[in-house]
DNA sequence: TAGATTGTTAATCGATTAACAATC
DNA sequence: TAGATTGTTAATCGATTAACAATC
């Protein structure tokens, strides 16, 4: 009675997790995966914090959003931690991706292997220039943009990564929505509009250089 | 007498701006730059933050923390807004960059068209594959990695971008900074640890991912 | 002038940190 | 047990928003 009178109220409850927690979660995760490699079993809020240029405190105050990983006077198991963050962040699966647009950045995504045991692989690349449709970068066939919609909504794909040239990436961007994707990363320089629901995280390496900038002498 | 007084209360002063409305500024100035491209030559905050999905309050407290910028019942001249954005951030001036890592990323990062005109260009590039050493990438030769202290002590670099495998990119950071490198952007998927007064941003594909997957269903 | 929009203040909201009982 | 570390609460700190006088 009182267990099922909790699992109502945590359904009810629908605790709202702040974005910015989310957003640490595969920083945390990273720094274990790497712990987990140097085989490490066992860390602590404090451990991981150093590695991580972050309080002990947030750390944990961050986990017990979602439930409780550690045991006192020990601190977290790598493993089980590393699978919980996992399910949280729903990559305990592996989502299949689309790259739009073939030119240097696209090729590198395309290419990149950073993505295995990460929770995404690239699954196909789109590009409008006739020279370059057809061409083979890493395993794929160059497909031509024109066919983008119809090709990401047969495969279900939910995930894409666009880069092309700025004044068309608002028009990419409404073809990826219009097929059903649902997270977009955009490495062209442009703020994207979206509607409720998309999710769009931003590469700019020249915003993120200028912010640097500003403390230079 | 008072003007004096002002002035050196401004030197004394020395307030501190929060970093998040300095990650902001180099947002606001690539709309501005692309309104600009549209030959609009005033904006408000309202429409600045329109474009940006930013509230026009804070658009106008962040601009605030650095001078009076608009003008009450206008808005802002866009050109002269654009101006005093590059001056706060010092990119009034063109920074040499130091590419290191000869991978798809660091060629990518060569070859990249988007820094110009954004106050930064590549004017070097190293690997330490003796099979890409002194292949051409760009106008660039590549460099050994081994003589990337010195040349870019010579050079007087102070940015640099990490493109190399994870397991060798704090290595090459120790050594940017033995040579006087201030700021970094990390290519790497992993935590930098650096000094005080050096300054590391992070570009990882497959973390911004990760950060959207969680409201994925 | 009337309308528009700034720069700034005060109020609100949210995030981080400090501290500690609980407990392994 | 003694020492260590969690999860959580309360206090602090910082960021955002609302509101408006000033003024173009």
């Amino acid at each position: 009675m009182l267990q099922l009178q909790k699992g109502v109220q945590l359904l009810m409850d629908n605790k709202q997790i702040p974005d910015i927690v989310v957003g640490r979660l595969p920083l945390y995760l990273r720094t274990l995966q790497k712990m987990a490699r140097e085989t490490i079993q066992v860390t602590s809020s404090l451990e991981l914090g150093e590695r991580l240029g972050i309080s002990a405190a947030q750390i944990r105050k961050d986990l017990s959003q979602f439930g409780e990983f550690g045991k006192q006077g020990t601190g977290y198991n790598i493993p089980f931690l590393i699978e919980r963050i996992r399910e949280i962040l729903h990559i305990d699966r592996v989502w299949d991706v689309a790259v739009v647009g073939a030119g240097d950045v696209g090729r590198a995504l395309a290419r990149y292997q950073g993505f295995a045991d990460r929770g995404f692989r690239v699954v196909m690349i789109f590009d409008n220039n006739p020279d370059v449709i057809g061409t083979l970068v890493a395993d794929f066939t160059v497909q031509n943009t024109a066919g983008l919609v119809e090709a990401i909504q047969n495969a279900g794909i939910k995930v894409a990564m666009v880069s092309v040239p700025a004044d068309q990436a608002q028009s990419v961007t409404d073809q990826l929505i219009s097929a059903g994707v649902k997270a977009i990363l955009n490495y062209a320089p442009i703020s994207l509009s979206v509607p409720e629901g998309v999710w769009v995280q931003y590469i700019d390496p020249a915003v993120h250089l200028q912010r640097m900038a500003f403390y230079l002498a």
